[in-house]
DNA sequence: CCGACGCATTGACAGCCGTCTATGCATGGG
DNA sequence: CCCATGCATAGACGGCTGTCAATGCGTCGG
Protein backbone atom coordinates (compact mmCIF):
# COMPACT_ATOMS: atom_id res chain seq x y z
CA UNK A 1 0.00 0.00 0.00
CA UNK A 2 1.45 3.51 -0.95
CA UNK A 3 -0.37 5.12 1.98
CA UNK A 4 -1.20 8.56 2.38
CA UNK A 5 1.48 11.02 0.52
CA UNK A 6 2.11 14.33 0.72
CA UNK A 7 1.62 16.41 -2.09
CA UNK A 8 5.27 17.31 -3.30
CA UNK A 9 4.14 19.70 -5.07
CA UNK A 10 3.71 21.90 -2.50
CA UNK A 11 7.10 21.41 -0.70
CA UNK A 12 9.94 23.63 -1.27
CA UNK A 13 10.69 21.98 -5.26
CA UNK A 14 7.24 23.70 -6.21
CA UNK A 15 7.82 26.26 -8.33
CA UNK A 16 10.41 24.84 -11.53
CA UNK A 17 7.96 25.24 -14.13
CA UNK A 18 7.74 22.64 -16.51
CA UNK A 19 8.81 24.44 -19.59
CA UNK A 20 11.95 25.81 -17.77
CA UNK A 21 13.99 23.02 -17.45
CA UNK A 22 14.52 19.03 -18.33
CA UNK A 23 12.52 17.28 -15.38
CA UNK A 24 14.63 14.76 -13.64
CA UNK A 25 13.38 11.24 -13.98
CA UNK A 26 12.31 11.86 -9.84
CA UNK A 27 10.33 14.96 -10.40
CA UNK A 28 8.59 13.54 -13.32
CA UNK A 29 7.22 10.95 -11.76
CA UNK A 30 6.10 12.83 -8.54
CA UNK A 31 4.18 15.09 -10.98
CA UNK A 32 2.78 12.12 -13.21
CA UNK A 33 1.34 10.64 -9.44
CA UNK A 34 -0.63 13.41 -8.98
CA UNK A 35 -1.95 14.27 -12.44
CA UNK A 36 -2.79 10.51 -12.81
CA UNK A 37 -5.24 11.00 -9.74
CA UNK A 38 -6.45 13.72 -11.63
CA UNK A 39 -6.87 12.04 -15.13
CA UNK A 40 -9.87 10.10 -14.78
CA UNK A 41 -13.90 12.04 -16.23
CA UNK A 42 -15.49 10.78 -12.68
CA UNK A 43 -12.67 11.95 -10.41
CA UNK A 44 -12.41 15.45 -12.13
CA UNK A 45 -16.62 15.78 -11.49
CA UNK A 46 -16.09 14.23 -8.15
CA UNK A 47 -13.43 17.43 -7.42
CA UNK A 48 -15.74 20.00 -8.74
CA UNK A 49 -18.67 19.11 -7.19
CA UNK A 50 -17.39 18.77 -3.50
CA UNK A 51 -16.34 22.22 -4.21
CA UNK A 52 -18.87 23.65 -5.95
CA UNK A 53 -21.28 22.03 -3.01
CA UNK A 54 -22.55 23.79 0.15
CA UNK A 55 -19.60 24.56 3.06
CA UNK A 56 -17.18 23.54 0.42
CA UNK A 57 -17.52 19.98 1.21
CA UNK A 58 -19.80 16.79 0.38
CA UNK A 59 -20.57 13.39 1.74
CA UNK A 60 -20.41 10.24 -0.37
CA UNK A 61 -23.95 9.72 -0.31
CA UNK A 62 -24.25 13.58 -2.15
CA UNK A 63 -22.11 12.63 -4.99
CA UNK A 64 -22.95 8.98 -6.17
CA UNK A 65 -26.60 9.81 -7.38
CA UNK A 66 -25.74 12.60 -9.95
CA UNK A 67 -22.60 10.98 -11.22
CA UNK A 68 -23.82 8.09 -11.70
CA UNK A 69 -21.51 5.37 -10.57
CA UNK A 70 -22.24 3.07 -7.76
CA UNK A 71 -21.34 4.01 -3.68
CA UNK A 72 -17.70 1.36 -3.80
CA UNK A 73 -16.51 3.17 -7.20
CA UNK A 74 -17.55 6.53 -5.68
CA UNK A 75 -15.64 5.35 -2.29
CA UNK A 76 -12.63 4.60 -4.36
CA UNK A 77 -12.23 7.56 -6.56
CA UNK A 78 -12.37 9.51 -3.72
CA UNK A 79 -9.62 7.92 -1.52
CA UNK A 80 -7.74 8.12 -4.68
CA UNK A 81 -8.29 12.16 -4.75
CA UNK A 82 -7.31 12.02 -1.00
CA UNK A 83 -4.18 9.74 -1.22
CA UNK A 84 -3.28 12.38 -4.15
CA UNK A 85 -3.40 15.14 -1.51
CA UNK A 86 -5.93 16.60 -3.31
CA UNK A 87 -8.92 16.25 -0.63
CA UNK A 88 -9.39 15.89 3.06
CA UNK A 89 -11.82 13.61 4.39
CA UNK A 90 -13.24 13.92 8.04
CA UNK A 91 -15.60 11.36 9.04
CA UNK A 92 -18.36 12.64 11.41
CA UNK A 93 -20.56 10.61 12.75
CA UNK A 94 -22.05 8.18 9.96
CA UNK A 95 -21.12 10.50 7.04
CA UNK A 96 -17.27 11.40 5.69
CA UNK A 97 -16.95 14.69 4.65
CA UNK A 98 -14.87 15.10 1.45
CA UNK A 99 -13.57 18.52 1.26
CA UNK A 100 -10.63 20.38 -1.46
CA UNK A 101 -7.04 20.75 0.30
CA UNK A 102 -6.65 24.35 -0.11
CA UNK A 103 -4.11 25.47 -2.95
CA UNK A 104 -3.44 21.80 -4.32
CA UNK A 105 -4.96 22.60 -7.42
CA UNK A 106 -3.08 25.60 -8.04
CA UNK A 107 -0.35 23.76 -7.23
CA UNK A 108 -0.69 21.49 -9.89
CA UNK A 109 -1.14 24.51 -12.77
CA UNK A 110 1.40 26.48 -11.25
CA UNK A 111 3.71 23.69 -12.80
CA UNK A 112 2.38 23.71 -15.40
CA UNK A 113 2.13 27.10 -16.50
CA UNK A 114 5.31 28.83 -17.65
CA UNK A 115 3.26 31.99 -15.32
CA UNK A 116 4.71 32.31 -11.92
CA UNK A 117 0.93 32.51 -10.64
CA UNK A 118 0.65 33.75 -7.33
CA UNK A 119 -1.12 31.35 -5.03
CA UNK A 120 -3.04 33.20 -2.49
CA UNK B 1 -8.13 5.88 -34.22
CA UNK B 2 -9.30 8.95 -33.03
CA UNK B 3 -7.14 11.59 -34.95
CA UNK B 4 -5.41 15.06 -34.08
CA UNK B 5 -8.02 16.69 -32.07
CA UNK B 6 -7.70 20.21 -31.13
CA UNK B 7 -7.63 21.65 -27.93
CA UNK B 8 -10.99 21.92 -26.24
CA UNK B 9 -9.77 24.29 -23.36
CA UNK B 10 -8.54 27.02 -25.98
CA UNK B 11 -12.34 26.91 -27.40
CA UNK B 12 -14.95 29.06 -26.44
CA UNK B 13 -15.88 27.04 -23.04
CA UNK B 14 -12.10 27.26 -22.17
CA UNK B 15 -12.02 29.57 -18.79
CA UNK B 16 -14.87 27.60 -16.39
CA UNK B 17 -12.35 26.56 -13.55
CA UNK B 18 -13.01 23.15 -11.86
CA UNK B 19 -14.02 24.73 -8.64
CA UNK B 20 -16.43 27.41 -9.77
CA UNK B 21 -19.86 24.61 -10.54
CA UNK B 22 -20.19 20.76 -11.28
CA UNK B 23 -18.33 19.68 -14.65
CA UNK B 24 -21.01 18.06 -16.86
CA UNK B 25 -19.25 14.45 -18.00
CA UNK B 26 -18.78 15.90 -21.38
CA UNK B 27 -16.45 18.11 -20.06
CA UNK B 28 -14.69 16.51 -17.81
CA UNK B 29 -14.03 13.41 -20.35
CA UNK B 30 -12.31 16.26 -22.23
CA UNK B 31 -10.41 17.22 -19.93
CA UNK B 32 -9.95 13.99 -18.58
CA UNK B 33 -8.20 13.33 -22.03
CA UNK B 34 -5.59 15.70 -22.14
CA UNK B 35 -4.83 15.18 -18.72
CA UNK B 36 -4.15 11.43 -19.33
CA UNK B 37 -1.61 12.68 -21.79
CA UNK B 38 0.06 14.41 -19.57
CA UNK B 39 -0.17 11.81 -16.70
CA UNK B 40 2.71 9.90 -17.53
CA UNK B 41 6.10 10.16 -16.29
CA UNK B 42 8.12 9.68 -19.89
CA UNK B 43 5.69 12.25 -21.46
CA UNK B 44 6.29 15.03 -18.99
CA UNK B 45 9.93 14.69 -19.34
CA UNK B 46 9.56 14.81 -23.06
CA UNK B 47 7.64 18.29 -22.93
CA UNK B 48 10.17 20.00 -20.56
CA UNK B 49 12.85 18.43 -23.07
CA UNK B 50 11.36 19.81 -26.20
CA UNK B 51 10.49 22.98 -24.64
CA UNK B 52 14.06 23.53 -22.77
CA UNK B 53 16.29 22.29 -26.01
CA UNK B 54 17.38 24.77 -28.53
CA UNK B 55 15.15 26.90 -30.47
CA UNK B 56 12.25 24.78 -28.57
CA UNK B 57 12.21 22.13 -30.82
CA UNK B 58 14.20 18.47 -30.97
CA UNK B 59 13.60 15.67 -32.83
CA UNK B 60 13.69 11.99 -31.54
CA UNK B 61 17.26 11.17 -31.63
CA UNK B 62 17.76 14.47 -29.21
CA UNK B 63 15.49 12.92 -26.79
CA UNK B 64 15.42 8.95 -27.15
CA UNK B 65 19.16 8.92 -25.62
CA UNK B 66 18.64 10.91 -22.23
CA UNK B 67 15.20 9.41 -21.45
CA UNK B 68 16.65 5.95 -21.61
CA UNK B 69 13.52 4.76 -23.49
CA UNK B 70 13.50 3.47 -27.20
CA UNK B 71 13.18 4.97 -30.23
CA UNK B 72 9.39 3.36 -30.85
CA UNK B 73 8.13 3.94 -27.03
CA UNK B 74 9.67 7.99 -27.31
CA UNK B 75 7.61 8.28 -31.17
CA UNK B 76 4.96 6.48 -29.51
CA UNK B 77 4.63 8.74 -26.35
CA UNK B 78 5.34 12.56 -28.53
CA UNK B 79 2.43 11.02 -30.99
CA UNK B 80 0.27 10.69 -27.76
CA UNK B 81 1.08 14.51 -26.94
CA UNK B 82 0.76 15.40 -30.63
CA UNK B 83 -2.93 14.18 -30.40
CA UNK B 84 -3.51 15.96 -27.00
CA UNK B 85 -2.48 18.90 -28.95
CA UNK B 86 0.35 19.54 -26.59
CA UNK B 87 3.07 19.35 -29.51
CA UNK B 88 3.93 19.91 -33.07
CA UNK B 89 5.35 17.87 -35.32
CA UNK B 90 6.97 19.21 -38.20
CA UNK B 91 9.15 16.72 -40.45
CA UNK B 92 12.06 18.37 -42.03
CA UNK B 93 14.21 15.73 -44.53
CA UNK B 94 14.66 12.47 -42.48
CA UNK B 95 13.86 14.35 -38.89
CA UNK B 96 10.85 14.98 -37.07
CA UNK B 97 11.13 18.16 -35.18
CA UNK B 98 8.49 18.62 -32.59
CA UNK B 99 7.31 21.60 -30.05
CA UNK B 100 5.11 22.90 -27.75
CA UNK B 101 1.77 23.91 -28.86
CA UNK B 102 2.00 27.74 -27.41
CA UNK B 103 -0.96 28.12 -24.47
CA UNK B 104 -1.32 24.61 -24.38
CA UNK B 105 -0.46 23.98 -20.86
CA UNK B 106 -1.20 26.97 -19.65
CA UNK B 107 -4.94 26.85 -21.09
CA UNK B 108 -4.70 23.20 -18.81
CA UNK B 109 -3.60 25.29 -16.12
CA UNK B 110 -6.06 27.98 -16.18
CA UNK B 111 -9.11 25.29 -15.66
CA UNK B 112 -6.96 23.57 -12.69
CA UNK B 113 -6.37 26.77 -11.04
CA UNK B 114 -9.18 29.28 -9.28
CA UNK B 115 -7.05 32.13 -10.28
CA UNK B 116 -8.18 33.98 -13.61
CA UNK B 117 -4.84 33.07 -14.92
CA UNK B 118 -4.21 35.59 -17.98
CA UNK B 119 -2.50 33.55 -20.93
CA UNK B 120 -0.32 35.93 -22.63
C1' DC C 1 -30.44 -4.85 21.83
C1' DC C 2 -31.36 -4.88 17.16
C1' DG C 3 -32.08 -3.28 12.72
C1' DA C 4 -31.22 0.40 9.37
C1' DC C 5 -28.05 3.40 7.42
C1' DG C 6 -23.55 5.28 5.48
C1' DC C 7 -19.29 4.06 4.06
C1' DA C 8 -15.05 1.11 3.26
C1' DT C 9 -13.03 -3.14 1.70
C1' DT C 10 -12.66 -7.32 -1.00
C1' DG C 11 -12.58 -10.02 -5.04
C1' DA C 12 -13.37 -10.44 -9.80
C1' DC C 13 -13.14 -9.11 -14.55
C1' DA C 14 -12.70 -6.50 -18.90
C1' DG C 15 -10.15 -3.03 -21.05
C1' DC C 16 -6.46 0.13 -21.49
C1' DC C 17 -1.43 1.40 -21.19
C1' DG C 18 3.62 1.47 -21.40
C1' DT C 19 7.28 -1.03 -23.08
C1' DC C 20 9.85 -3.89 -26.12
C1' DT C 21 11.39 -6.33 -30.63
C1' DA C 22 10.77 -6.60 -35.35
C1' DT C 23 9.63 -4.51 -39.46
C1' DG C 24 8.24 -1.00 -42.92
C1' DC C 25 8.93 3.47 -45.20
C1' DA C 26 10.80 7.54 -46.71
C1' DT C 27 15.00 10.46 -47.39
C1' DG C 28 19.65 11.52 -48.57
C1' DG C 29 24.68 10.24 -49.61
C1' DG C 30 28.09 7.86 -52.33
C1' DC D 1 21.31 2.32 -57.80
C1' DC D 2 22.04 0.84 -53.27
C1' DC D 3 22.78 1.27 -48.64
C1' DA D 4 22.61 3.88 -44.26
C1' DT D 5 19.86 6.77 -41.44
C1' DG D 6 15.77 8.61 -38.88
C1' DC D 7 11.29 7.74 -37.80
C1' DA D 8 6.68 5.37 -37.74
C1' DT D 9 3.91 1.25 -37.40
C1' DA D 10 2.66 -3.50 -36.06
C1' DG D 11 2.39 -7.10 -32.87
C1' DA D 12 3.00 -8.99 -28.34
C1' DC D 13 2.92 -9.03 -23.42
C1' DG D 14 2.77 -7.86 -18.43
C1' DG D 15 0.73 -4.69 -15.40
C1' DC D 16 -2.35 -1.29 -14.05
C1' DT D 17 -7.23 0.69 -13.81
C1' DG D 18 -12.19 1.50 -13.60
C1' DT D 19 -16.23 -0.78 -12.57
C1' DC D 20 -19.38 -3.79 -10.23
C1' DA D 21 -21.65 -7.16 -6.70
C1' DA D 22 -20.97 -8.87 -2.27
C1' DT D 23 -19.57 -8.25 2.21
C1' DG D 24 -17.76 -6.12 6.51
C1' DC D 25 -17.75 -2.42 9.91
C1' DG D 26 -19.20 1.59 12.81
C1' DT D 27 -22.87 4.54 14.17
C1' DC D 28 -27.37 6.00 15.31
C1' DG D 29 -32.52 5.48 16.24
C1' DG D 30 -36.14 2.94 18.34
Amino acid sequence: MAGPRSLPLLGPACCAPLVRAPLDAATAADLARTLKALADPARLRLLSMVAAHDGGEACVCDLTEPLGLTQPTVSHHLKVLVDAGLLTRDKRGVWAYYALVPGALDAVAAVLSSQTAPVG
